[in-house]
DNA sequence: ATGTCTGCAAATCCTTTGCATTTTA
DNA sequence: TAAAATGCAAAGGATTTGCAGACAT
């Protein structure tokens, strides 16, 4: 299964200053900048929606780095904030360049059209959590449903 | 892991009406009504909380049946509404009864325990996505966060 | 220098599949 | 008795781990 949808400029924002930015939050992290990492930033960042690691060492090109780094990679790229994981179905993971700003997607049905959401009101959709005592809230969200198009055609 | 917690009688509603509710549902859609997953159905009525397909397995006794048949029977109960699928960390799957009212939960991230959260405001959640001209909308969410008891403890 | 990454191979975990046998409707 | 469900064994896919060598800082 493949996830990727064109090379335009990730799903928001500009590529170069996301790049910048994640390398620094590494720096800050100590997270040392390697080849692989770079490339998988990326990838990312030229990728519209979410990929798998697979999706990320193919896109990067198979002799880029090995599929290992790619997770181990992904994974440490994740803690410091630098990515994004999303579960989604038959316990398959896709990555994506965090960006400042938390929202969602809506992917569509039939043509698996992805679409950005406005940001995401964290505090109604944890609130319910927080009330039970959880604390450290993360959450992770994909809406499904059949876009403008594919309704009027399809 | 495990992710069961305590016995009182699912996480919301009466247990025999639902198991009633549940092997009509099955009639309706000829699935066959096996000992298997009466045990199965009876152990899901019984816990608070989502539970993983050896959690079932276990609960139900080991000898009860194979954890496969677990697996298969949860998969088909899942096609006919009886039960409903939860992916969560780790690409580890949990299921639930199917309780008539939309809802979501909160995973401690230390020791996996699922809480049950009121029902969720689709409206709200899906709203956006709606005014953007999407149709037939469905969501999933997971909250994560660290529970009161291993935020004191560990 | 030195603590981090990386590649490679092998392991692990969860889940699914194949097939012969048993069971339900 | 015919279709569906089960058990057992084995396969499968995604992700992780161990370890020696390579690399960034």
């Amino acid at each position: 299964m493949s996830h990727e949808h064109g090379h335009e400029d990730g799903c928001c924002g500009d590529a170069a200053r996301r790049l910048d930015a994640a390398v620094t939050r590494m720096r800050e992290k100590s997270l040392r900048v390697t080849a692989p990492r770079m490339s998988i930033l990326r990838v990312l960042s030229e990728s519209a929606n979410p990929l798998s690691a697979e999706d990320v060492h193919r896109l990067a090109g198979h002799g880029a780095f090995d599929l290992v780094t790619a997770y181990r990679s992904l994974g440490a790229l994740e803690e410091v904030g630098v990515v994004q994981r999303h579960r989604i179905e038959r316990g398959k993971t896709l990555y994506a360049l965090a960006s400042g700003h938390h929202h969602h997607h809506v992917v569509c049905r039939r043509c698996g059209r992805v679409e950005r959401l406005p940001d995401c009101d964290i505090s109604r959709i944890e609130g319910p959590a927080w009330a039970k005592g959880y604390a450290d809230l993360t959450h992770v969200m994909e809406i499904y449903g059949v876009c403008p198009n594919c309704a009027a055609n399809g």
